[in-house]
DNA sequence: TGTGCAATGTAACATACGTTATTGAAATCA
DNA sequence: TGATTTCAATAACGTATGTTACATTGCACA
């Protein structure tokens, strides 16, 4: 519906002048798409053109092998955006697919090129979403290679937590989690029966309250200490801290 | 000892100018640091400072838990830079090792500053080094997630030795080859034995022959085969392509 | 307001991979 | 050149997780 949880994200970490507002709320508003739940919006194989920022609704990135195993290798949340600059390479070597119903501001090539010309806050704070996108993934990795089925699966809740925090999408001490147990297989590597041991393993150990489409947290610390989280990865310790842009903007006077 | 596989994989893709030579060139040879095999250059927790080009050897980025668990996240080999722009995040959320000797160029954030106002020829091929490790990422993701032991071994192996032929480092059918079976099995998530097992089943099929510290691999298109390997993801398909940057170049003229 | 299909839940059984232990071969170094 | 450590190889055994199968619940839509 907005790009209110973009910006929220990026002000904890970068300053943006009105300028700097304003050229994201007009991208963001200019060409919007909507999708219906499970649909793809990209396909491998494709070649990129636009890069979408999520305005609302769940997405993900998944690959597929030949034979039809199927890896989720990250999900979208509202006002994460999908690659900046992808359209440098050549093809897509992943799809994006919708989880719920979503809506998408497609970010033009000329749109980059400008905001790389002239809003160097913006740039800013784009690489700072590239730089943590490429954390979490790292973090994915330790979390297949080293982390027990359920460390993984409480670290994965950890995470999506606190980024839905981020975006301003936890109501107390719960959230909307859309994601079903096949979901979670395919993001965790694990098979769906087992997903569903490990999420009854949590339940029992009072650690989540899942039901429906409805995720309750009694307790974070306690969920990250069973997903060994340790958050310094998300980069979001920011608060208060007003970094300055790469280069001496433009419009610093706007700010 | 020299920028070489940096220029020359950049190249791949991007055209750049000999003022882009010329920048380059005076960066990687201005702080040159040399480290010796098994050695941190970066710790988890620290401020991070300057970029890091590697001018030779080999260095991975590893992550681990509080009980030790121990993660290997990526490879770096020469002509690899690691994390363009880190110094936007306040810490390191990994930290990076040698394998073998090292020498690494130290590129200063007024380096990427003024890059960024003046060469976009060079932040294209920034962005697309960046695309290309972020795809690499993913594609480990899979493995963890998806592949078995041996199709995941088969599958590093593979991706080192693209990456490594892209440097030029590749003679013959073979390469030098420092990676212990240990690391192997930080890489991979699997366990020493496991890795022994893997390679020796490896060796059987006649799919690669590793001895000392070299690595043949006779056929490289039944190793693809047996790692469900699919190049998409490198992002190497641009011979001939010669792409433009991103936004006009100052320095077009010297093209 | 059923009816059908997707999602969840559980049980029984199978296996790929981990763990521990031991040995020998190579490097590394005094 | 022997002493010391690291690395590779292999065996025996254990287990976390996968597979198959089927029952149950819940929700979309007729």
């Amino acid at each position: 519906m907005s790009l209110a949880s973009l910006v929220r994200k990026l002000e904890q970490f970068v300053r943006l002048s009105p300028v700097d507002h304003a050229i994201l709320n007009r991208a963001s508003t200019e060409r919007i798409r909507h999708f219906g739940p499970r649909v793809d919006i990209v396909r491998e194989g494709e070649k990129p053109r636009d890069v979408h920022l999520i305005l609302s609704g769940w997405a993900y990135r998944y690959k597929q092998l030949e034979d039809g195993r199927r890896q989720v290798v990250s999900f979208f949340l509202p006002g994460d955006i999908c690659d900046v600059n992808v359209f440098i390479l050549r093809e897509m070597d992943h799809s994006i697919g919708t989880i719920t119903a979503v809506s998408v501001a497609d970010l033009s090539r000329e749109f980059f090129d400008r905001v790389a010309a002239e809003h160097p806050r913006i740039v800013t704070a784009f690489w700072w979403e590239t730089l943590v996108n490429a954390a979490i993934q790292r973090e994915w990795t330790m979390s297949l290679g080293q982390r027990t089925a359920l460390e993984r699966m409480a670290h994965l809740l950890c995470e999506i937590w606190l980024r839905l925090r981020l975006a301003g999408l936890i109501q107390g001490d719960s959230c909307d989690f859309p994601l079903t147990q096949g979901d979670l297989a395919d993001a965790t590597g694990l098979s769906k029966v087992h997903v569903n041991r490990t999420l009854q393993e949590l339940r029992a150990d009072g650690l989540i309250v899942l039901k429906g489409k409805t995720l309750a947290v009694p307790n974070l610390d306690r969920l990250k200490r069973a997903g060994l989280f340790n958050p310094n990865y998300l980069h979001m310790d920011h608060e208060g801290r007003q970094l300055d842009a790469v280069t001496t903007p433009p419009d610093a006077a706007a700010g």
